[in-house]
DNA sequence: TACTCTATTTAGGTAAGGCTAATTCGCGAG
DNA sequence: CTCGCGAATTAGCCTTACCTAAATAGAGTA
């Protein structure tokens, strides 16, 4: 049986083994990720590798099986439904659906799924803009680039905010930074300084002032991919 | 902490204590509606001793104390909210509701329990007619006997009827015995026999007959409080 | 008053999933 | 080629919540 541990895991190391270039996840991320300690980490890995869901290499990291993306893919799939089904249905706020989510995603059943996905009419995208894998266990490509590898005068739209942290979204809410709005960079400066970006195309748009973290955690897809 | 396996004994605590004319919940019940082993309800007997949510006289049962009875009534008022907001909104049928909610009564933040109280507009009981907890922990009475306990010419509405198991259901739902429904007993035959019951008031009324053990379950209210 | 029956509790054990402390491995620097 | 350092693993424990088998107590019967 797949514990809730279990899916955790599978999760984070599906989302930890996507984001970065490397090929395998290092236990310490995961640790670092699931704030958990380094042994607790290896200790599932062990258990996750016995279950085919995942290869252990020791002292290299982890992939997960075909077996272990696909529940990995199903958790994410349940937590962006969710998110899409607390806003739109509930009237969450963008940045108040993640936490909500994270609990609620290991306790839906296929039918409550369904229900959900059907009822928001089979949506793509969550909230953040993050795409919705599909009930075989697809997730849909989607070409972005972070806001940070942007230089000047590149562009586009903002597709996906990692989430997590709520102060951190309202944050950048307040400044007209969510999926969907225009933004164009002005001016990177050099050694990882901050960037000056236009926030909004029209009339209404306004300039602001980024760090250069921050703006990693902002994707933006190219505006001719609308 | 309250861990969910606490909620579940605290909930069923409350249960059991509610339903017979007895005080005090044995462990034997206990155990056996957990389906657990009775040393398995013994312990978790003691933990919630020391926690002071329950009074344990060993051999003798178990009682709540007012923390623990509002932390059951807590759970209970989540899990038939969930079961309102799954009949309404995302459309389940009356015997499908409970193990759902089941799942998901755990996870219910504050957040999540009033924003789906307020969409329901406040409702005050659940789809199998049973009353909802306010949310500051009071359960509302409702005078109502289990159809067994009737007499011939004898009968009221249908108030609610123990939910847990939905092929019970949908075989009371198929003699059109559900929550809101007139019944009338005809006749009660004697050494725990069956009713021969009128369900329903109208033209569309049936007779039908039902066991002593599954009529205890049936719990019917006088029509003149409606 | 003593016996027996059954419910309950005690004793002792397992599996998950976490922790800290100690060990080991692989890699880069000298 | 060896050393040292940091990341990862092993060793050893803890807690929660379950289990089975054995002991016990309370209630009714002889």
């Amino acid at each position: 049986m797949i514990s809730r541990a279990m899916e955790d895991y599978l999760k984070t190391i599906y989302k930890l083994g996507h984001e970065g270039a490397a090929e395998a996840v290092s236990t310490g991320a995961l640790a670092e990720a699931l704030d958990v300690s380094a042994p607790s980490a290896t200790g599932m890995l062990k258990k996750l590798a016995e279950l085919h869901l995942a290869e252990h290499n020791p002292r290299r990291g982890v992939t997960l099986t075909p077996a272990g993306e696909k529940i990995a893919l199903e958790v994410i799939r349940h937590h962006r439904l969710l998110e899409c089904y607390l806003k739109e249905a509930l009237g969450y706020s963008w940045d108040a659906v993640h936490e909500e989510a994270d609990r609620l995603e290991h306790h839906v059943s296929d039918e409550l799924e369904s229900r959900i996905d059907a009822l928001l009419g089979y949506p793509t995208l969550d909230p953040h803009g993050d795409p919705i894998p599909t009930r075989e266990g697809v997730m849909p490509a989607r070409a972005s680039r972070p806001l940070a590898a942007l230089g000047p005068d590149e562009g586009g739209i903002v597709g996906r905010v990692t989430d997590g942290d709520a102060a951190k979204l309202r944050y950048l809410a307040g400044m007209g930074l969510f999926p969907g709005v225009t933004v164009m960079v002005l001016e990177a400066l050099p050694f990882n300084g901050p960037l000056r970006v236009r926030v909004g195309a029209d009339a209404a748009s306004s300039e602001q002032l980024l760090g250069r973290e921050l703006a990693g955690e902002i994707f933006v897809r190219s505006a001719s991919e609308e």
